[in-house]
DNA sequence: GAACCGTGGAG
DNA sequence: TCTCCAAGGTT
């Protein structure tokens, strides 16, 4: 019979919260929406805001954004008062553009229906707009203090490479939320949450983790077995299909014409330059689906591609000037780079051709 | 369950 | 150049 086998089953939530929390508390990155050491509790606003525009989006990614969004609106109210067209412009560029669609739903829900303060329990959370299963356990941990089984993608490697979970995901999922809730403790549940969202971004990461600083490495069945870095097993993604559209850069003197986009689906609700559908084969060469005008267009030499995360999209950019001939309706904006400031990455890289 | 929904950085 | 993928949610 082996001598110390320590079967997954046999791990103890003590036995990871206790050198994880210890690890965290003096590890942990320092974050703007994180409050500073020795201070209150975090802003309920500031973890609920950061917590939206982390979701499948990088620190790095988020925090001029979310330096911006404090800066211009402190609080909840404020955000609720204003404008969607505003709030979506502040928040192009940052990807996932029906997260800034729920921001603004969720923040006035909160100040009509809550008195401008977010709900205390995950349940109450969970009803918001944009507020998930993740979302509402990590606002209840983080800003509440409530217990709760806080599980992203960092949780789920974490605690695929601590039991050893060699099913692939996202068939794992449920599995992994059970032993997930196995480790959470009571006490500290915020540091709790954030310390393994930390250790999975610094030391247990996706690619080559560092178990050799890990504080949970004496616990961690994958590292005695020498299979972290294979874990966790994923379903590898179909191949990404190549689609086609043409944008229109219109120009009348020193303005171009933009659109309000529909208010679902692709860049749904955002300032763009008018497009076509999208398509599986590119339009004919004569042919100007979706142009805004009936003048001469001229083809730019290169087309823009842009990587969506289910497509690739090539875009032939077209110009034109309208010379005279009545605007069509539109947003028309001078066209410069405070302009395309607003625009999606992918509207902002066909006018960087004319800006 | 599966498809849809952005972007930029790392390796 | 190319693949992976980051604090997911909605339909």
């Amino acid at each position: 019979m082996p001598a110390k086998e320590i079967a997954p089953k046999d791990i103890a939530p003590k036995d990871i919260a206790a050198p994880l929390l210890a690890w965290y508390d003096r590890a942990h990155r320092r974050l703007p929406w994180r409050a500073p050491p020795g201070a209150n509790a975090a802003d309920p606003y500031r973890v609920w805001l950061s917590e939206i525009m982390l979701q499948q989006t990088t620190v790095a990614a988020v925090i001029p954004y979310f330096e911006h969004f404090t800066s211009r609106w402190p609080t909840v109210e404020a955000l609720a008062a204003a404008e969607d067209g505003d709030v979506l412009a502040a928040w192009a560029g940052l990807g996932y553009y029906a997260r800034a669609r729920n921001l603004i739903a969720c923040a006035r829900a909160v100040a009509s229906e809550h008195g401008g303060r977010f709900p205390e329990t995950e349940a109450a959370l969970r009803g918001l707009p944009g507020v998930g299963a993740y979302t509402s356990a990590a606002i209840a941990a983080i800003a509440f203090g409530q217990r709760a089984v806080v599980v992203d993608g960092n949780v789920e490697r974490v605690v695929a490479r601590l039991f050893a979970v060699e099913t692939p995901l996202p068939a794992a999922r449920p599995q992994l939320r059970a032993l997930a809730d196995t480790i959470t403790p009571g006490a500290r549940a915020g540091d709790f949450a954030q310390a393994m969202m930390d250790l999975g971004a610094t030391v247990c990461r996706p690619r080559s983790p560092d178990c050799l600083v890990c504080p949970l490495v004496v616990s961690c069945d994958s590292a005695r077995r020498g299979i972290a870095d294979a874990l966790p097993a994923k379903t590898p993604k179909p191949p990404r299909p190549t689609r086609y559209a043409n944008v229109y850069v219109l120009r009348d003197a020193d303005e171009v014409m933009l659109v309000r986009r529909p208010p679902r689906g692709l860049l749904g609700g955002m300032l763009g330059l008018p497009m076509s559908e999208i398509a599986d084969t590119p339009a004919p060469d004569n042919a100007h689906p979706g142009a805004p005008a009936a003048v001469r267009w001229t083809r730019s030499a290169r087309p823009v591609t842009h990587v969506f995360t289910h497509f690739e999209l090539h875009l032939a950019v077209f110009s034109g000037d309208l010379s005279g001939i009545t605007k069509p309706s539109g947003d028309w904006r001078v066209a410069n780079k405070s302009a395309a400031r607003d625009l999606p990455t992918l509207f902002r890289k066909a006018l960087d051709f004319v800006v």
